[in-house]
Order: structure tokens, then sequence, then C-alpha cells
RNA sequence: GCGGGUGUGGUGGAACGGCAGACACGCUGGUCUUAGGAACCAGUUCGCAAGAGUGUGGGUUCAAAUCCCACCACCCGCACCA
């Protein structure tokens, strides 16, 4: 047989439609498995090799699956809300609407054509009506209970689209869309409480099984804390200034405090202070600081002290003076700290800038030097001194703290809540109405799903609200309590909000009267396996399981994790070892590649080329190698004979191999498998029929059109892709014979040949008749003898 | 700074503490061809050799790429988080 990749791919991916194989049954008596990939952003662009190789994870798993007889379900779908699509339309005045549809098609013609098998009856469209009406009701069920919120603070701001942007969103700094600088901006924004499940997302990790970075990176996110609050009396006006601190066992040791320079103290008593113009200067200067150069250059602490206000310890009633400093963060905490220069590196930098008291309180350290954060036994505390555990020290404070009334314990976490609306067009619209009467009112559940109007002129507005605000169609309705004239939220939902959720819909896409039906999600929730991209661990797989769990709590899903497994490939880079990028001028096409070399080759090389959680560079070799690899598989059958094999146990072999390699998704050394057993059949000259068809069963999860066309050529009926997973024989893995390697003192001498389970006096005998071994023997006296059966003897002389 | 990871031929990469370099690329030589940027065959860690060899230096062990300690380099997160 030839390998011939265009007449193979276009017969077998018409077959397997027409047949709808690759449909998952809902069939509750059968063993399910769900498997997952991070649907698609249909980008303009069109796919690109690392697109293929965030799929080719899980979909050969997925194909050994379906032939180990499971029930799966591998879906497929685009997420296709977005800035970039309406960006797009923007400059060319194409509609996103039209955009969209266009770049779903040419994904879905390039994903086809690779042959995955996915279950395209269940295909989504976060963009499309019978979709967002759920995201919107999700949206509304939050509402309802105070999760989804207004609120004035402090946000992330992109300059340059215009745009809020939440946390997750603005990552070091730099918009996630353009990477130009965000800014801080106080602005009235919708918010979900994402913080109010801080706990249980950290929690819900316990008992999921991802990698462990990926488990890391979302605790670091979470970023709990556990420590104390404590009100600092002011002297100079009559409020109190409330401080987070995770050492409250240190508070005799407090010199001063410090104030973000944002804090609305400084607003709030301008009378009683004495120097605001310094003071407003100071706030001016770090405004303007970039999140860059108030991160990473500044090394030097700077700030002012507040003149006319002063705080007292409320343990030692001594009077402190008050900084503002842009060391201390607004979003944090309280916006202001207790600084204990001897005990904090911070503290201490400042402290000794401004010639500030140190006063140990811990014993350990030198002041001289620099800040002691280690432990040991306190001193200048009062009733802590002596205590030597910091946990006791702590605990003795809160208690004393919350007895007296100054303070409490308490948590705090570096996760915020999620900044949700967006000024612009693409999304799903915000069911939510304004009335002058009534105030915010949701839009009722029965209107669902409330439409993104068609509109022309989709440019943002210039004074950067949404474009649907000009729509006065759209805007001006009934209030749908009162029935009186009201506005409708004009913003929009972030890209994240569509995804959030997906998984669920794939179970059910096409129901009209829930987000899916319970009994279909109990079958198939949790996703079994996931496997995505590592940029998604902070915000995608955040989000979403933030969404699930609450929607679990509501009674909405069956369980409280939405994946039990996931796992992450590694990118592919350029021929140049670069990312790739279309600036780089380096991204491959796998079109390209399908076109030259087939579809099979494409899948083949993707896995092949290194391990699959590491990144990778492309190599035009490598896809050569693969190639010659398949036509010499495709000539197999005109080697083939009928009679006994002679390759038993290299099948049992290879077979146990590819079985585990794939579960550890190790494809690149089951394929080096396949390539071994394959130059072991060339040199043999021969492959029983038997074994041919288990070989070919083996290859089909990764070059499947191959794989058919074999099994069909060899007179199999039904699909290969059908067709059992083969089993390995354990007892059959094992040679008669083994090699056994002979050292001496360590160093590799000679090897031998001995039946499997030989003595150890054999060993030992054999090891000695080797010519080499026994003239390294001679004149030395032995001192050891070691023989691991059917591994190596070592003989140690002196 | 903190946390995590990775260092193996010319290249991508293999190696339950037990024969380092599987598999593939590339390269060299050959066969076949009008031709070869096709296909096939042979060779290919370095070194003429003794021997050496898995980032560096120690250690444990009969035996270390693998385990332990120190260091170096690179990559990825987070980053004045109180």
């Amino acid at each position: 047989m030839k390998y011939e990749s265009r007449i193979m791919e276009a017969k077998w991916q018409k077959k397997w439609e027409e047949a709808h194989i690759f449909e998952a049954q809902d069939d509750f008596s059968k063993k399910k498995f769900y498997a997952l990939v991070e649907f698609p952003y249909p980008s303009g662009s069109g796919m690109h090799v690392g697109h293929i190789k965030a799929y080719s994870g899980m979909e050969v798993i997925s194909r050994k699956r379906r032939m180990e007889g499971y029930n799966v379900l591998f879906p497929i779908g685009f997420d296709a809300y977005g800035l970039p699509t309406e960006n797009y339309a923007i400059k060319t005045g194409i509609h996103p609407r039209a955009v969209t549809d266009k770049n779903i098609e040419r994904f879905t013609e390039q994903l086809k054509r690779v042959g995955f098998s996915f279950d395209w009856s269940r295909v989504i469209d976060t963009t499309e009506e019978g979709y967002y009406k759920w995201t919107q009701w999700i949206f509304l069920q939050m509402f309802e209970k105070g999760l989804a919120f207004r609120d004035t603070t402090l946000v992330n701001y992109c300059p340059s689209c215009k745009v809020v942007l939440s946390n997750e969103d603005s990552q070091g700094g730099k918009c996630d869309i353009c990477k130009s600088d965000v800014i801080q901006k106080a602005k009235d924004v919708w918010y979900l409480r994402i913080t109010e499940y801080a706990d249980k997302l950290l929690e819900g990790l316990e008992e999921v099984d991802y990698l462990p970075n990926v488990k890391l990176q979302q605790r670091n996110w979470v970023g709990k804390s556990t420590g104390a609050f404590v009100n600092f009396s002011l002297k100079g006006c009559d409020e109190k200034l409330r401080i987070y601190t995770t050492r409250p066992d240190t508070l005799f040791g407090v010199t001063f405090m410090v104030i973000a320079p944002e804090h609305p103290l400084i607003e709030k008593y301008s009378q009683s202070i004495a120097n605001m113009d310094a003071l407003t200067a100071y706030k001016d200067e770090c405004a303007k600081k970039t999140e860059f150069e108030r991160t990473q250059l500044v090394k030097e602490k700077t700030g002012v002290r507040i003149e006319g206000i002063s705080a007292i310890n409320p343990l030692n009633g001594k009077e402190i003076p008050i900084y503002i400093s842009d060391y201390v963060m607004m979003g944090y905490g309280t916006g202001a700290i207790m600084a204990v220069p001897a005990h904090d590196e911070r503290d201490y930098d400042f402290a000794k800038k401004f010639g500030i008291d140190i006063i140990p309180v811990i014993k350990g350290g030198n002041i001289e030097e620099g800040a002691y954060t280690g432990d040991g036994e306190m001193i200048n505390s009062s009733f802590l001194d002596g205590m030597t555990n910091k946990k006791d020290s702590i605990a003795r404070v809160i208690a004393f703290l919350e007895e007296k009334g100054i303070g409490e314990g308490g948590v705090q976490y570096k996760m915020k809540d999620w900044a949700f609306n967006r000024q612009r067009y693409w999304g799903e619209p915000i069911p939510v109405v304004y009335c002058d009467d009534c105030g915010m009112v949701a839009v009722p559940y029965e209107e669902l799903p409330l439409r993104l109007p068609p509109m022309q002129d989709f440019k943002p507005g210039e004074g950067g609200e949404s474009p649907l605000a000009s729509l006065e169609s759209f805007v001006n309705c009934a209030c749908p309590k009162c029935g009186k004239k009201a506005r409708r939220e004009t913003d929009t939902m972030p890209q994240w909000a569509g995804s959030s959720w997906y998984f669920l819909r794939y179970i059910d896409p096409h129901n009209t009267d829930a987000l899916a039906d319970k009994e279909k999600l109990n079958y198939w929730m949790p996703v079994d396996w996931y496997n995505g991209g590592m940029e998604h661990v902070t915000r995608h797989m955040i989000y979403s399981r933030f969404w699930h769990k609450f929607l679990y709590d509501i009674g909405a899903v069956p369980c409280a994790e939405p994946y039990a497994k996931r796992t992450a490939q590694g990118l592919i880079l350029g021929t140049d070892g670069e990312k790739m990028s279309k600036s780089r001028g380096n991204v491959v096409d796998p079109n390209l590649v399908v076109d030259e070399y087939g579809a099979d080759v494409l899948r083949l090389y993707i896995l092949f080329m290194g391990e699959y959680e590491k990144a990778a560079p492309w190599s035009e070799n490598g896809v050569k190698g693969c190639k010659r690899f398949l036509e010499r598989v495709a000539a197999l059958t005109d080697i083939m004979t009928n009679g006994e094999g002679k390759l038993t146990t290299s099948t049992h072999k290879l077979i146990k191999k590819v079985s585990s390699d794939i579960e550890a998704m190790k494809f690149n050394t089951a394929i080096a498998a396949m390539m071994g057993y394959l130059n072991e059949v060339s040199e043999a000259g021969t492959i029983s029929k038997d074994e041919l068809l288990i070989f070919v069963r083996l290859l089909c999860p990764f070059a499947p059109h191959i794989a058919e066309e074999m099994w069909e050529t060899l007179g199999m009926k039904g699909f290969c892709s059908m067709a059992e997973w083969p089993v390995h024989d354990e007892a059959k893995t094992v040679d008669s014979t083994v090699e056994m390697a002979v050292q001496i003192n360590g160093k590799l001498r000679a090897t031998i040949v001995l039946p499997l389970n030989a003595d150890r006096e054999a060993a030992l005998a054999a090891a000695k008749a080797e010519s080499r071994v026994a003239s390294a023997l001679e004149g030395k006296s032995i001192v050891k003898e070691i023989v691991v059966p059917n591994r190596i003897v070592n003989i140690v002389v002196r």
C-alpha cells in the first residue's frame, strides 16, 4: 500500500462524518469519559500549529478511550466574543457578526482537515443567542444573590483600548490585549464577588488532580494570608486608623505608620494637616509613575510625613508619626500599615532613610545590620515577653485586641473582585435596567436573552462609554418593576464570561429550558480530563471554577469542582526557537503542512517533537521524518504474511508501552516505540497479519486516516477508530533470554546473554568466562560480587 | 527578592539507582538514477589511542544523568501583599 494522504484523508473524514461515530451518546448505562480542550477564539489569522498541539493530546486520549469502550464526549466550540474582532470591525467596517461567522467557518474547516474526532453535533458559539441567554441567566442569578454589584473604586483602565480591565486581564500592569500600560482610575464599575469564593477555590484544589504548578499558581493568585486588623487611635482627629498586619505579635515594635498616597484620610482631614502641599505634591508624583516604575525600579523608599496628625500605639500608648508612601498600596488590606522596622525589611529601609526609631521585639537579630524576620524570644513587649512560639504570641495578642475592642483576627487575599463590565459592543449585554424609582432592576428571566442589537456604528463613545449608549432604541425601556421610563445598562460582559461555563453547555447544547438538563449533567460531569495552556491558569481556570462553584451552591450543577484533572501543553516555537508571532514572521500554518505532508504527518510530528508539556521548536526536517515513517508503515501491507507472528514479545511490549505512555501524555516516546518496532519489523523482513492489525490499532489515535485505510486494506469490517484497543499479556512481554552487563568496579567490561532468571552462580561463571573480564581480574583479589538477576553483574576487585 | 522548573551528542530529545545517548533530525559514505533538495543501505558522543563523558564542585552507594549538599547558567510565574 502507498501512503496517499489526500485521498485517504478526504475519504475517511467523510466516512466518519456520515457514520456519526464521534458523536457522544446520552446513554447513561455506559461508562463515560468527558475530555475537554480550551475552545478557540476564532481570530482572523486562522489557526496555527499551536492550536493543533493543544488539541492533539486530548484527541489521542479520546480516541484511545473510545477504542476501550467508553462513551466519550470530546466537544469543540468557539469563544467568539472579544476585542480583536471588534477592533477589526471598527477598522474595516465589517460587522463583528459577519467577521465572527467567517472566522468560525475557517477554523471549522481547518480543524476538520486535521481529522480531529470532535463531536461536531455539539458545537457551541458563545455569541449565539441560545448560548448567551444562559450566560446572562447566570449573571442574573449572581445579581440576585448579591454577587454581582456596582462599586466605585480604583480600577485598572487601559487608555488605549478604552476599557476597564480586571486584575486578571492586566497582569504585570499591562493590558492583556494591546500590552500598553494600564492606569489606575476611579470608576463606578460592575464587580463579581469572586473573593467570597476565595476559600472555596483554595479548598477545592485539595480534591482535584491538577499539575502541581497549576495548583501552586492558583494558590498564589488567591494569595490568602492570615493576621489581624488593628484600629489605631489618632491624635489630631477623632477617627481610628485601621491597619492589617500578619504580625500582630510585633505590635510593641511599631514606631511609625504608613498609609497609601490615595488613602482617604488625607482628604478628609486636610484641615488638620499642616503640610497638605507637600502631601499633594508627593501624591501627584506617585500617580505619574507607571506600574513598572513603581514596582520594578524603585529600591529607595520615598515618602512624606503627615504633619498635624499622629497615631497612638494601642498597646503602650506611645505617640508615633504617620507617613504617606507608595510602598503601601491602597488596593491591599486597608491601605494602611503599622511599621515595625526591626522585623520588616521594607519598614527597616524606610526607618533608616527617615531616621525613625527601631525597637527590636524579637531576640535574634541585629538592628544595626537589618531587619530580623526570623523567630525568637519576645522582648520589649510587656505581657508577651519571654514567649518563644510565634503562633502562640499572635494568638495571645489577637485575644487581647479583641478583648479590649481595638482589633480582631482576620484574613486577606491578593485576589480582588472581578471587574466585570466592558465599555464595548461585541459582548453579552448586561441584563440590568436603571430606574429612577426602583434603582437597579434585573431584566426578567423570561425576557432573556437580552439581545445584542444590530448596529452600524459600534465605535466606542468619546467619553469612553459603550457604543450601545448611543442607541436610543436599546437604552430606553420600561422598568420591569414599576413600568416607568428607565434606561438599560449599556456595558457588556468581558470575554471571559462565555468561557466560564461552556463545558456545561456541551452536555446539552440545544436545551432551551435550562443551561443543561440535570440528568445529563449528572452523567457527564465533572470533566474527566481538561488540557489547555498555562496562560489560562490564573484567569479562565479561576473564573470558571468560581462560576461552577456558584452554580453548585444554587443547585444548578451536581459537583463542586468542574475539572477532575488538568494538564497543560507546551508552546510550539518557531524554527528560530522564538515564540511564534505574526510580527516575527515565524508562524507555521497547519494548512500548508497538511497540503504538503498530510494530516497524519502533522499530528504525528506535533506529538513527536518533544515532551508534550514542554516548549519545542518547529523543524521542517522533523516533519519529513514522520512522513518517512508513515510511508514505511503503509508499505507493511506488502510484506505481511498470514502465518504465525515472530514478534510476539516485541508486540506485547509495544502494546504495553504505547498504552501507558498515552496515559502519561508521553506521546513522543509512544511514537518512538512504534518507530522502533517498525525498524524491528524491517529487519525481520516480515510481520504477521495479527501483529499488523495490533500495530495499526496502536497507531490509530495518532494517525487515524492511514490506520483506517490499512484496516480496510487488511479486510477488516467497521472502523479502526472503533476497534477494540489491544491489551497486552504481561507474560508475553518477557524475553526468554536476557542480556546482562558485566562491570568491574562499576565499569562496563562485557555483556553476557543468559536464560531469563539465571541464578547467581551461573551469571558469575558466565561473566568470568568473558575474556575482557578474565584479563581484568588477573592478579587482583575479588572483594565483592554483586549480581542483580537479569540486570547486571558487578565484581569489585582490588 | 520570593516561588517553581530546566541543564544529556552537531540538533529535537530517550533512559524503574543497574550497559548513557532509545527514536528522529542533520551529517558522512554508498546504491539506484539524466539528475537528486527523492528513495534505500551503512556509519555517526568525544578522542588516533589508552580513556573520558549527562552545567560546576563535593557526598552517599558495589553502582549516580537519576539520591543528598553547595554553586553556576537559563526559562517561567509572582513581585514593596504589610
